[in-house]
DNA sequence: CGATCGTTTGACAAGGGTCAAAATGCGTGG
DNA sequence: CCACGCATTTTGACCCTTGTCAAACGATCG
């Protein structure tokens, strides 16, 4: 199409993803792709950030899932949200930030930095939306666990990590790859592992979804979509984007 | 104390809090002040903004309380959480923002505007650490609805609204004044308003709370605190502050 | 003084939790 | 290539918290 799309073709998760929030120009692409070069890995289990600590640097997920959770006096543990690839973490916008929840990497994880948004604005504006659209899933989360019994929480999750994924081209309509255990999924809901399970084994029963491998399978999407009424976040370029104000 | 002092005593809640949350200057409380002047009345019920709508200007809470709140197609809704005398709302940093939520009057509510951050970085520091200090109530709410059970849940949101409230200079460690029902305390709590009147019995017998005429008395306030491990968000100007980074 | 909204009560149902054990899968080392 | 050990998934039986439905009670307001 235009110049940069060359640029964003193949290139990563952070390009694609940044690219769908907001109008990047060559400038803001050269930018991310030049910040990506400072590369850092690491491994499963590892601890990001810790809840209460200072925020160090901001950065971003080129690859891997990584999580925010709580852990609650009594040993149960909230997930809050996973970090997809794309993601941006430590974004910051007043001095002494402290972690309000530790960060953990899922699996093995690469991250890189990001430029500072003082740039092009279309940096600004991607990262303004990156916030907002975070945000959005918060929220998502409250009326999940607020209001939808176990069946609905799974399907508007799996929806919503589906569309998170496209985002990132990392996802198709029905198919996307998901490294986490179920164990993981249980203290994203709210719910026990048991449970959990036996939820999942109900949708794969009804042949609604399937699980192998680490990859899901949506087989009837418009009805998966009816059954919790799911409206996909606004966040495309075009049109307004989501911001809870 | 100070020059500042003076002009922050009795004054706007709005005043109150962001001085909680950042050292502001006397242009910085000079400009809430005057931004203040423009004062809008609207009666309870009233929704200020529609979810899915675009979001008009930034203003404060100068009286009453508000609630986000999302209504799911089969009438059940969800309190997000309630805006407090002092909360700010309608910040954004991007272009062409839609509401995330509904905003609904609770009460009789008196708003005015807020200085934009451009003046003293005052200002800016406050405004950055009050969406900070929101992110940590959603992230509290997520855990709330997801980990605790009924009366925790009930406990803890008690606790931290006594400590918003506080924030304003609106409640004292143990009492403190609730606008609402029960049945919108169940569609926050994610609980049902019967059971959530049980609940609230049942914390009545065993003396912890008194919740008469819109005033909530907290009896064993240590007691309470252990009981859910309440942790007070970091909110001071010294040290760090809650940030989700 | 009815009307209306909010709180309280009771009886019962069900969704989800708990505990414990059995299967299955998978990486590692022999 | 097989076998072992560990993590994860699955199953079963039982219990408890919370939801549901319906009605009574209480306060507030025109």
């Amino acid at each position: 199409m235009n110049t940069s799309s060359a640029l964003k073709d193949n290139v990563s998760p952070v390009v694609t993803r940044l690219s769908h929030l907001a109008k990047l120009d060559d400038v803001d692409v050269l930018a991310l792709v030049e910040a990506e070069r400072d590369q850092r890995t690491s491994s499963a289990r590892r601890e990001f950030v810790k809840e209460g600590q200072p925020l160090r640097e901001r950065r971003a997920l080129l690859s891997g899932w990584a999580c925010r959770q709580r852990i609650l006096l009594g040993g149960q543990r909230q997930i809050l949200g996973f970090l997809l690839p794309g993601d941006l973490m430590g974004i910051c916008h007043h001095t002494n930030p402290i972690a309000m929840a530790t960060v953990l990497a899922v699996t093995d994880v690469v991250t890189c930095s990001v430029p500072g948004p003082d740039r092009g604005s279309g940096l600004r504006e991607a990262y303004a939306r990156s916030a907002a659209f975070e945000q959005h899933q918060f929220l998502a989360q409250i009326t999940r666990l607020g209001r939808l019994n176990a069946r609905e929480r799974l399907v508007d999750w799996l929806l919503e990590t589906r569309d998170r994924l496209m985002l990132a081209g990392l996802a198709t309509t029905a198919q996307f790859t998901v490294p986490i255990t179920q164990e993981m999924l249980a203290d994203t809901l709210g719910l026990t592992p048991v449970h959990t399970n036996r939820t999942l084994q109900a949708l794969r029963r009804e042949g609604f979804v399937s699980w192998r491998g680490g990859t899901i399978s949506l087989h009837d999407v418009p009805r998966l979509e009816a059954m919790v009424s799911y409206t996909p976040a606004r966040v495309s370029m075009d049109g307004g984007a989501v911001s809870y104000g």
